[in-house]
DNA sequence: AGCACGCCGACT
DNA sequence: GTCGGCGTGCTC
């Protein structure tokens, strides 16, 4: 008998397969229909052989692809990131493969097209027809309903007579018309040094250093070009939000048609059709986010991932996989380089430059030598006002010389919703999600109070307790932000960007367009807004509470502040024009706003390299944070104690915990952190600990952040 | 995760 | 004697 054995996608089956017969054998990777619990799901072969086993098995049902859908390239990066980050290998198939084509059981059918073309063009019986075969043999396909437009039922006749066949193809990206602009582009000394120091056709990771404005995009585009010569193809990776229109046009001018960018505004079947571009060679070029790390290249000649420290670049779901891992590996596959770019290195990525394990190239100033002024102004004085000032008289002032200059304004401000916090004006409760531990946030354009970590939301403000109204709204969102700002500027034009407004489709190109054009004055925003946008005329940027991001300890929360504000304050005066940033903060003697006022990344990275080692924090040890979660929290601690006595057993590891943190959407979640000195150990130990102890699971599900960027609260 | 099996209390 | 509560265990 022929066996097949396949993973499918089934919560508590981890790496183990299921074993179907078939009357072939199929090769690793194609996906099939198989029958589980008299249920259709789909599976993934793993291994066919000849062989016995003693239990029933069942056939597999259909097959879907006729060859595998993986290259051997792909697949032996899900086997490597299946191991290293300690999730379940379908988990990382389904990571790889774009939507359409994910091992589930409900993926949704690829679009096809109806085409017709003349088989026959001797078969007709009256003048019309013989004049439609005539029309038609002038091409070699023909859309379908379009053709049905234009003949109607004479179509239809010489289909059935069968003068004409008709037949689909998957939907194809169809390609634009895009002007190439050949200029002349001039490098800085040091730009042209960081282009000359890159190695081609060599596995080498550069890191290239440089304040925003100092001209990375033009090395990255240099570059590129360099590469695309060779005949190989180029990725550029770059967070979501720095996708902007701007910056793709900047690609696309240089690079014409035969580009491919790829983010989040795209459905399912357009990056489909993106993926099979690169799949048929159609594109050597492609610009996209932390998915397109997977996209089948077949002669990768360079990676660039620009603004390497962005957390966007880490999947924060199963698999958690880093694309900045997937990145090496792919570059050490198709020995080619790999170019991070920041202006605020990853410490991790900065270390490893420093000890010489990646290339440091640095790009020492702006091109335009304008650095913006930075002032902080400290807060905490104004508590003790009976009118807390969300704006300081210092904003205030520095808002109205701008908008009397005609030029625009960021507010930054990490909170979205209304207030916050809802108080019980009787008995001081805070209104809770019944879910989870979250407060609730008032949001004023809806009246509703709404928890931002699960989505539930509710009319009713009575007191759980008391039953009183709960009216006190505390803290500041960026809609009472919103509010409060139109009503001290009231001539100026403002805009808010959050979550909350870009949930439409393309809602944050429309935005962000708005303000590029200067139809708003003044842009409030969550820290989407912090990072990638160029406009000129913006000449003040304020961050009205950078130490929130201090607040919930965490051995990245400094670096996070840190890297925020220069991030910030690299979108003011990026021109000609003299930039303003204004910090407004509770602790401004705290050194990562100190450093970030004279931006001086080296300072901070120095101090907190001392902070991490004397906590044993990363880079100077690797952590990995196991998540533990059931509806009862008992049964959750339970199962963690079990696995925290095992780790204890090691003493390679350092173990924190078990504790319980933050219930989410009714589920307890119970965390494990360990440190290791050792990457390769600690995953070691992780693996056989886990396969000693999954058997006493017992419905608690375990999930691995394998070198999380900051702690689950 | 679902779904069947199974062992004990409340009820026609 | 039966209905149904949900604890336990299995899925090729």
């Amino acid at each position: 008998m022929i066996l097949v054995d396949v993973y499918t996608q089934h919560p508590i089956l981890g790496n183990q397969t299921l074993t179907y017969s078939h009357s072939s054998f199929l090769k690793r990777g194609i996906r099939c229909w198989v029958e589980l619990v008299n249920k259709k799901i789909v599976g993934f072969v793993a291994r066919s052989y000849e062989g016995e086993v003693d239990f029933d098995v069942k056939p597999i049902v259909s097959i879907i692809d006729q060859s595998p859908i993986l290259n051997e390239e792909l697949h032996q990066l899900a086997i490597q990131m299946s191991y290293q980050t300690l999730s379940p290998i379908i988990r990382c198939f389904q990571a790889i493969l774009p939507n359409q084509l994910r091992p589930k059981s409900n993926h949704k059918t690829i679009q096809t097209i109806d085409y017709v073309r003349v088989k026959d063009k001797t078969l007709y019986q009256t003048k019309r027809q013989r004049q439609v075969l005539e029309d038609l043999s002038q091409y070699d396909s023909f859309n379908y309903s379009s053709a049905l437009k234009k003949y109607k039922s004479v179509l239809k006749n010489l289909i059935d007579n069968g003068a004409i066949e008709r037949f689909s193809k998957v939907k194809e990206y169809v390609e634009k018309d895009i002007d190439v602009q050949s200029q002349n582009h001039r490098l800085t000394k040091s730009q042209q040094q960081a282009l000359d120091a890159v190695i081609l056709n060599e596995s080498k990771t550069y890191l290239l250093f440089g304040a925003t404005g100092s001209g990375k995009t033009e090395v990255y585009l240099q570059l590129a070009s360099k590469v695309l010569q060779n005949k190989k193809q180029v990725l550029i990776l770059v967070p979501e939000i720095s996708l902007t229109p701007q910056m793709i046009e900047r690609f696309q001018l240089r690079f014409g048609q035969d580009i491919g960018i790829y983010h989040s505004g795209l459905n399912d079947q357009e990056k489909y059709e993106q993926y099979l571009r690169v799949k048929n060679n159609e594109v050597s070029i492609v610009v996209g986010t932390r998915s397109c790390s997977f996209l089948p290249f077949d002669n990768l000649g360079l990676i660039v991932m620009d603004e390497e420290h962005d957390p966007s670049f880490k999947q924060e779901s199963v698999p958690f996989y880093h694309a900045l891992d997937v990145c090496l590996w792919r570059s050490q596959y198709h020995n080619c380089p790999l170019m991070l770019g920041s202006a605020t290195p990853s410490l991790e990525s900065y270390a490893k430059a420093y000890k010489g394990v990646y290339k440091l190239l640095t790009l020492p100033k702006r091109i335009n030598d304008n650095l913006p002024e930075i002032t902080i102004v400290d807060t905490s004085k104004n508590l003790r006002k009976l009118e807390y000032e969300v704006l300081s008289q210092e904003l205030k002032k520095a808002i109205e010389e701008t908008l009397a200059r005609k030029e625009q304004i960021i507010l930054l401000l990490n909170r979205r919703s209304y207030s916050p916090i809802v108080q019980c004006e009787n008995c001081l409760e805070v209104l809770m999600c019944p879910d989870c531990d979250t407060a609730l946030s008032y949001h004023k354009d809806n009246h509703l109070y709404q928890c931002h970590t699960c989505g539930y939301q509710q009319q009713d403000d009575s007191c759980p307790k008391c039953h009183h109204r709960a009216s006190l709204r505390k803290g500041l969102g960026t809609q009472r932000l919103e509010e409060i700002v139109s009503q001290q500027f009231p001539h100026a034009k403002v805009s808010r960007m959050d979550a909350d407004t870009t949930r439409l489709k393309n809602a944050h190109f429309k935005i962000l367009d708005d303000f590029t054009a200067h139809r708003t004055d003044i842009l409030i925003g969550t820290q989407m807004i912090a990072k990638g946008l160029d406009i000129p005329n913006v000449t003040l940027v304020a961050i009205l509470k950078a130490d929130s991001a201090l607040y919930h300890e965490d051995f990245s929360s400094s670096e996070q502040a840190f890297s925020l504000i220069l991030q910030a304050s690299g979108r003011a005066g990026r021109h000609d024009k003299q930039g303003h940033v204004i910090i407004q903060s509770f602790s401004s003697d705290h050194y990562a706003l100190q450093y970030a006022l004279y931006q001086n990344y080296l300072g901070f990275f120095n101090q907190e390299m001392k902070y991490r080692q004397s906590g044993q924090y990363p880079p100077y040890v690797y952590m990995s944070e196991i998540l533990f979660s059931h509806t009862n929290k008992d049964k959750a601690l339970e199962v963690a104690d079990l696995f925290g006595v095992e780790y204890r057993k090691n003493n390679t590891l350092k173990v924190l915990g078990p504790v319980a943190i933050r219930k989410l959407a009714k589920i307890e979640r119970v965390r494990i952190v360990v440190k290791s000195k050792n990457f390769e150990q600690m995953i070691q130990v992780l693996t056989t600990i886990h396969s000693l102890k999954e058997n006493k699971l017992k419905g608690v599900k375990v999930v691995y952040n394998v070198k999380p960027l900051h702690l689950t609260t």
